[in-house]
RNA sequence: GGGCGGUUAGCUCAGCUGGUUAGAGCGUCUGGUUUACACCCAGAAGGUCGGGAGUUCGAAUCUCUCACCGCCCA
C-alpha cells in the first residue's frame, strides 16, 4: 500500500477499499496488522476509494489528514495522534518517538526494507502545505477548537436575502451567498496565535497542575476561581469583525447612534471576503440587533495586476496609490479606478491608465479659467435673463445639464458609478467645453457680460456637485472659486443637485443639435481642403424640409458659425442654387455649399459623395430588407415599424440628394 | 469534480431589462502657435461583437454547445 508519509503510519486506524472492488472483497471485515508494530487495524469499504488509483487500497490516518478524518468519523475510527508540537514522534510511534519526524520518515522506510516488507519507492508528485509566513511544513494535527454552530445564525440571514430585505449589487453575487449559506460549516472560532483576544473559555486544574478534563469548563471573562487556566487560543479575528456594524456604534449599549445609523442603507465592499465578512455581518446583525446592517450591498470589482493577477507584496507586482496620486493627482486616480469599473469587473491596472483622469482634472481646472478669470473678487453675479431669453446654445446646455442630472441619478441609484461618471464626463467635455464654452468666451481681449459669468458659475456649479463624489478635491477648490463663501457652504455639504423641468428644453437643444450637424459638416470640408483656421469662407444652406423655421435658426445664430467655423457671408433658405465652383456637404437632407473660389478640387467632391452614397445605401437597403419582411411589419411593435419607415423615407431623400449633388458635378471630362 | 466570470476597433474596455448606421479612452493618419487647456483643438481611418447551433419578425444582448483565458469552492 502507497504512502507518501511513512512516519504518520502509526496514526493509521484502518484501510479502505472501495465497495465495488472484487479484489479485496473477500479482505473485507478482516484485520490487518500495522508494519513495525503489533496493532491490527479493520479492512473497511468506503466510495471515496479510487479503484484505479495505486493499489485501490488506502490507509487511513483520521489524525493526520483531513480526508482521512471524515472518512473515519463516518466509520467510527480511532483517532490516533503521533506527532508531538513540536514536530516529533509521540509514544504512539513506539521506539521512534521523540525523532523528528522528518528523520523518522527515513528510518522507518529503512526498517520496512530490512523486514521485506517495502515493494518499492517511486518519485511521486503531491501538494506540501507551508506556511507563508515561517515556511515550515504544516502537519494536520488533532487539537481542542471552541466552534460556533452556524445552521441556525444561517438561517434567517438566507431569508434576508431571500426575501429581498437584503440585495446584492450585482445580484449574481447572491447565488454565491445562497452555496455558501446553504452548505455552511461550523466556523471554527480558535486561533493558534498569540495576539488576540483569549478565548474566554477556563479549565480547572488538577493537582499535578494539568487541566482536569473531568471538570466542565467554565465561560467567562474574568478567571472564575485562582485554580483553573484560560484556553490558550485566541479568537479568530473576524469573530470581532463580524460585529463591526453595531460594536463601533458602541452596542451593546443603546446609544444615539445605534439607534440614528442602525441599519444602514449600503454597504461597499469587494468579493474576496463575501463570506469572511459580508455574510457574517448579516448574521450577526440578525442575531445581536435583530435586522440586517444594511440594505444593499455592492460588490466592486478588484484591481489586479496588468496580467490579471492579484496584486502581491510576494509577486512585487503592486502598484502604490500614493505614488499614483502623487504622480497623477488624487482625483485623477479616483476618476480612472471609477470609470474602469463596470458592474463589479475586475479592473487590470497599470499606471498608464491614470493619464485619463489627469487629462480630465487639466481640462477642469482650465474650462473654470474660460470665465473665472473674469469673476472679480467678493462679487457675487445674479443670472438677469430668464431662460427664454438666454441664447441658443446656453439654453442647450442648460438642458443637457439637466438632462445629466436625471441620467446620472438613474445610474446611481443602481451602483452603475462608471456609467454615472461618464455621463458627466461626456456633458462636461463635449458639451460644455466643446460647445458652450467656445461660443461664450469672448475674444482678444473682450470683456464678458456679468450675465454670462453669471449662467457660466450656475452651470458650472451643477456639474461640480455632480461630479464631487466622485473627484472631492479640484471640485471644492473650484467650488470657492466661482464666489465667494461663508465656511458653512462647502461643497463637501452642499446639497445633491435635482433636476428642474425649467430647464428642460427639447426644443432649443434639438435646435442647437442641427447647427452642430452643420458646423460639423463644414468642418469636414475645411479639413479635407486644409484651409487655414482663420481662413474666412461664405457659405449657403438650403433646406429641403418644408418649415421655414431651420432657416430662421441659421440665420439668428449667425455668429456661431463665425466663430467656429469663420463664415463671412452666411445664407439660408429653401430653394438656394448651388453657385459654381463650391464644395458642397450634405447633412440629412440640407445641402451646405461652400464657393471656394480656385480651391475646389472635383475628384475630393465626387469621392466624398460616393463615400456617403455607399454608406446611406447600405442602410436603406437593411431597412427595407426589413420593411419587406410581412413577418416583421405583422408581428413587430407598431412603434418600431413606425420608426423604422421614417427612418427609411428619411434615408431615400438623403440618398436622392446626395445622388443629384454627384450628377451634377459631371465627370472628369 | 461543481460553480462563476471573461472572449466586442491595433491596445484597454463600455454596451442595463432583445429593435441606435455597435461606442469611449489610448494608439494610428491628416491638419493646427484660433491668448482656457499640446495633459489641447479640428478632421479621418479602423469592428462579419471567439466558433457553431437554436429561440425570435429581429440577437453583441436570450438558450444550448465547443474552444481558449481567469477566479472561487471541494
Amino acid at each position: 500500500m502507497a504512502t507518501t508519509r511513512p512516519e504518520t503510519m502509526f496514526g493509521d486506524s484502518a484501510v479502505a477499499v472501495h465497495p465495488d472492488d472484487e479484489r479485496y472483497a473477500d479482505l473485507v471485515g478482516r484485520k490487518v496488522r500495522v508494519p513495525l508494530t503489533d496493532r491490527w487495524i479493520p479492512v473497511i469499504t468506503d466510495d471515496y476509494v479510487k479503484m484505479e488509483f495505486g493499489a485501490g487500497a488506502l490507509k487511513i490516518t483520521p489524525g493526520h489528514d483531513k480526508n482521512d478524518f471524515e472518512i473515519g468519523s463516518r466509520h467510527d475510527l480511532d483517532v490516533i495522534s503521533v506527532i508531538n508540537l513540536d514536530g516529533t514522534l509521540n509514544e504512539s510511534a513506539g521506539s521512534y518517538a521523540d525523532t523528528d519526524r522528518f528523520e523518522a520518515r527515513d528510518t522507518i522506510v529503512e526498517d520496512l526494507e530490512k523486514e521485506g516488507l517495502l515493494l518499492k519507492t517511486e518519485p511521486y508528485k503531491g501538494t506540501v502545505p507551508i506556511s507563508s509566513r515561517s515556511k515550515a511544513i504544516i502537519e494536520p494535527l488533532i487539537s481542542r477548537q471552541w466552534f460556533v454552530r452556524m445552521k441556525p445564525l444561517a438561517k434567517p440571514a438566507l431569508e434576508a436575502v431571500r426575501n429581498g430585505d437584503v440585495s446584492f449589487y450585482p445580484s449574481r453575487w447572491e447565488n454565491e451567498y445562497f452555496r455558501w449559506l446553504e452548505n455552511i460549516r461550523d466556523w471554527t472560532i480558535s486561533r493558534q496565535l498569540w495576539w488576540g483576544h483569549r478565548i474566554p473559555v477556563w479549565y480547572h486544574l488538577d493537582e499535578n497542575g494539568e487541566v482536569d478534563e473531568g471538570r466542565d469548563f467554565v465561560v467567562s471573562v474574568e478567571q472564575p476561581s485562582p485554580n483553573m487556566v484560560q484556553d490558550e487560543d485566541v479568537l479568530d479575528t473576524w469573530f470581532s469583525s463580524w460585529l463591526w456594524p453595531f460594536a463601533t456604534l458602541g452596542w451593546p449599549d443603546e446609544t444615539p447612534d445605534i439607534d440614528y445609523f442602525y441599519p444602514t442603507t449600503v454597504l461597499v465592499s469587494g468579493y474576496d471576503i463575501l463570506f469572511f465578512w459580508i455574510a457574517r455581518m448579516i448574521m450577526a446583525g440578525i442575531h445581536f440587533k435583530g435586522e440586517p446592517p444594511f440594505r444593499d450591498i455592492f460588490i466592486t470589482g478588484m484591481v489586479k495586476d496588468k496580467q490579471g493577477r492579484w496584486m502581491s507584496k510576494s509577486l512585487g507586482n503592486g502598484i502604490d496609490p500614493l505614488d499614483m496620486i502623487d504622480e497623477y493627482g488624487a482625483d485623477a486616480v479616483r476618476y480612472s479606478l471609477t470609470i474602469l469599473c463596470a458592474q463589479g469587473q475586475d479592473i487590470k491596472l497599470e499606471p498608464s491608465k491614470f493619464e485619463m483622469g489627469r487629462n480630465f482634472a487639466n481640462k477642469i481646472w482650465n474650462a473654470f479659467n474660460v470665465f473665472g478669470r473674469f469673476i472679480e473678487d467678493g462679487k457675487s453675479y445674479e443670472r438677469t435673463r430668464s431662460n427664454d431669453e438666454l441664447d441658443l446654445v446656453e439654453q442647450w446646455m442648460l438642458h443637457r445639464v439637466n438632462q445629466t442630472i436625471e441620467k446620472v441619478d438613474e445610474a446611481v441609484s443602481r451602483y452603475r458609478l462608471n456609467e454615472a461618471l461618464a455621463y458627466i464626463y461626456d456633458v462636461f467635455w463635449r458639451d460644455f467645453c466643446d460647445w458652450y464654452l467656445e461660443l461664450i468666451k469672448p475674444g482678444g481681449d473682450e470683456q464678458m457680460s456679468d450675465d454670462s459669468i453669471a449662467l457660466s458659475i450656475e452651470i458650472f456649479e451643477t456639474m461640480l456637485k455632480l461630479l464631487h463624489p466622485f473627484m472631492p478635491f479640484i471640485t471644492e477648490e473650484l467650488w470657492w472659486k466661482t464666489q465667494a463663501r461663508k465656511d458653512a457652504n462647502a461643497l463637501i455639504v452642499t446639497g445633491w443637485p435635482s433636476a428642474d423641468p425649467a430647464n428642460s428644453n427639447p426644443e432649443a437643444a434639438a435646435d442647437f443639435e442641427l447647427i452642430k450637424d452643420l458646423i460639423t459638416g463644414i468642418r469636414t470640408v475645411r479639413a479635407q481642403y486644409n484651409l487655414a483656421p482663420r481662413k474666412t469662407i461664405d457659405a449657403r444652406i438650403n433646406f429641403h424640409d418644408e418649415s421655414a423655421e431651420s432657416v430662421t435658426i441659421v440665420m439668428e445664430n449667425q455668429p456661431y458659425f463665425e466663430a467656429l467655423v469663420w463664415t463671412r457671408n452666411l445664407s439660408a433658405g429653401t430653394g438656394i442654387e448651388k453657385p459654381s465652383a463650391s464644395a458642397s456637404a450634405v447633412v440629412g437632407t440640407t445641402e451646405i455649399f461652400l464657393p471656394l473660389e480656385g480651391l475646389v478640387d472635383l475628384e475630393v467632391e465626387r469621392a466624398r459623395l460616393r463615400k456617403d452614397i455607399e454608406q446611406k445605401e447600405t442602410f436603406v437597403t437593411s431597412i427595407q430588407k426589413k420593411l419587406q419582411n410581412a413577418q416583421f411589419v405583422e408581428r413587430a411593435p407598431k412603434h418600431i415599424v413606425e420608426a423604422e419607415r421614417d427612418k427609411e423615407s428619411e434615408a431615400v431623400a438623403e440618398l436622392t440628394l446626395l445622388r443629384s449633388n454627384l450628377e451634377n458635378l459631371g465627370t472628369d471630362e
